[in-house]
DNA sequence: AGTCCACAGGAAGGGCAGGCGA
DNA sequence: TCGCCTGCCCTTCCTGTGGACT
């Protein structure tokens, strides 16, 4: 065992095929420097902070685009270069990072870590918590960009309270000087915000649309060039990426993942090329991945909720909530697990379905009661490998 | 027109773990 | 150690609801 995997690691290093020159390029969080296709966007953004170079009063931004639009891409360059003048203090957070910003006193932490100071990760009321926030912020000389990524998952999470105290502070604290860029997917949400939330967050709005395959092919041709050696991609392989995130809602992120996967395989292989099989199988891949890491980090409850309609499921028979239940019962009775109730299993659905595992949709059947019909979101090579992980989790299934 | 099913999903609050200062 | 605070997971209690049945 040993030796082979001495064997596997020597024939990585001696391996005369190599594909990536930087496979940096084609992570998450890498920037470029000439970004394509966005001009309008970054011009846009550009105007509207510049007055903070002066510190001239900055109105507040909402900025929404489905996922892989570039917003963040966009914002943190712009802000960045911003910063780069002096004058300027940008503060980015992701609302989305669970146990790390996606609550009031969570977030309100992260904020003051941004400014220097450190702040137990539970235990203070949160009143003391705004006021060390606020004494931060009265103490910084410099202009405050607070940008609030994925903010949509924030409100959805603890309410819009909290927004409309940071919408506050311009007006409330008048030393502080603060401009809030808040970013979201979801094109729906600033209607769900209070009145006053609302037009204080929006006083300019820029918007991103998605990619078309043209522009995306742009992008990934521009990457390829500094993420692989010259040559090493077969033709057509960029044209038929593009193609596939586009049909997915022009998903830069999703063509630059799969480019990068595709690439990963080549070179586990050892191939000298990138091929359109090699796509093929990154995108067979990028989807079983997402899907099995999901589910193997689910909570034991929420897996014997879709263990449970998994084996409903295989019965052919139309899943309701009800017998989900029922059968989750019997799941966790047999493998000494605490049954929760109706209404804690139905937040679980809930879960599931956001988490993009199942469908549910409301349906009345009459006399016969309303109810959640449920199906599976899952393809069927990726099911079999979730009811592996699952079998493995709950010995009676 | 009224009833009633089988839930959905909101509101409130309990209990716990982690953490604070006194 | 104690009292107090928080987030988180969960329960209890409740009101709301679309449409088949009476």
């Amino acid at each position: 065992m040993q030796k082979s995997l001495k064997e596997l690691f020597k024939t990585y290093i001696e391996s005369k095929t190599p594909i990536f020159k930087d496979r940096s390029v084609l992570s998450h969080d890498y920037i470029p420097d000439i970004t394509l296709h966005r001009d309008e966007q970054i011009n846009q953004l550009a105007s509207i902070l510049a007055p903070a170079l002066k510190g001239e009063k900055v109105s507040n931004i909402f900025i929404y685009g489905s996922t892989g639009t570039g917003k963040t891409l966009i914002t943190r360059y712009v802000t960045s270069e911003l910063q780069e003048m002096g004058g300027v203090r940008v503060i980015y957070v992701n609302c989305k990072m669970k146990r790390v910003s996606d609550t009031e006193y969570r977030l309100l932490a992260e904020l003051i870590r941004a400014f220097g100071h450190e702040i137990p990760a539970t235990g203070l009321p949160t009143e003391e918590v705004y006021k060390t926030f606020y004494a931060c912020l009265k103490r910084e000389r410099k202009y405050i960009i607070l940008v609030l990524d994925e903010i949509d998952a924030l409100v959805k999470k603890i309410g819009d309270e909290m927004l409309y105290n940071f919408v506050r502070l311009g007006q409330d604290l008048p030393d502080v000087r603060i401009a809030l860029i808040g970013i979201s997917n979801d094109v729906g949400f600033i209607e769900s915000l209070d009145p006053r939330v609302r037009s204080s967050l929006s006083e300019e709005e820029i918007i991103f649309p998605p990619y078309n395959a043209g522009q995306l092919q742009d992008i990934l041709k521009q990457r390829a060039e500094k993420a692989f050696i010259p040559g090493v991609i077969q033709e057509g392989v960029l044209a038929k990426c593009a193609a596939l995130a586009a049909q997915e809602h022009g998903d830069a992120r999703r063509a630059i993942d799969l480019l990068r996967i595709a690439g990963e395989l080549a070179e586990r292989e050892g191939s000298t090329k990138i091929t359109l099989q090699h796509l093929d199988r990154a995108e067979d891949k990028l989807d079983l991945d997402r899907y099995t890491e999901l589910v193997r980090t689910l909570p034991k409850q929420s897996k014997a909720v879709l263990a449970a309609i998994i084996r409903l499921e295989e019965r052919g028979r139309e899943i309701q909530t009800g017998d989900v239940f029922s059968y989750y019962e019997r799941i966790c009775k047999a493998n000494g697990l605490k049954v929760l109730t109706n209404r804690r299993v139905s937040d679980l659905l809930a879960e599931l379905d956001m988490q993009g595992l199942i469908t549910t949709h409301l349906v009345s059947k009459g006399r016969y009661g309303r109810s959640r019909e449920i199906r599976i979101r899952i393809s069927k090579p990726i099911l079999e490998r979730i009811k592996a992980i699952l079998k493995a989790n709950f010995t009676s299934l």
